[in-house]
DNA sequence: CGATTGACCGAAG
DNA sequence: CCTTCGGCCAATC
């Protein structure tokens, strides 16, 4: 049973979630949601979530750790100058240490 | 309502 | 390194 209709809001629910200096990418939220194979969901979700306020999207990136939806962003650079900010270093438009920021909410969040 | 697109992923050549 | 393909599903045309 998927309720697709909480998929959404589960994905703004774990972006929430993520810590400052910490990035994760939108496959590993899709498989924490227990959909896999939708990652693309979760971008379409994205998309949807810059009408939100509480959705840091910055901190979402793909599995490369590049920058694919700063072009989405109200400004180019505002997704790297908040990485940045966050302590999070950027260079063509790709995360640097993207492992070691990387925060992945099956094992941070995890099950009970 | 059919076809296309998309902030993805992974495998294959 | 790059391109192509299959998969998945909502939103858009």
């Amino acid at each position: 049973m998927k309720d697709y209709s909480n998929f959404f809001n589960n994905v703004y629910e774990v972006v929430r979630n993520i810590p400052i200096g910490r990035v994760t990418s939108y496959g590993s939220i899709a498989k924490f949601l227990g959909v896999a194979r939708s990652a693309r969901m979760v971008g379409w979700a994205m998309n949807q979530a810059h009408i939100l306020e509480d959705v840091p999207a910055h901190r979402v990136v793909n599995r490369n750790g590049r920058l694919t939806g700063k072009a989405h962003f109200a400004e180019i650079n505002q997704m790297q100058k908040l990485l940045e900010k966050e302590g999070i270093k950027i260079e063509n438009d790709e995360v640097v240490d993207f492992e070691k920021h990387f925060w992945d909410p099956s094992i941070e969040l995890g099950f009970d």
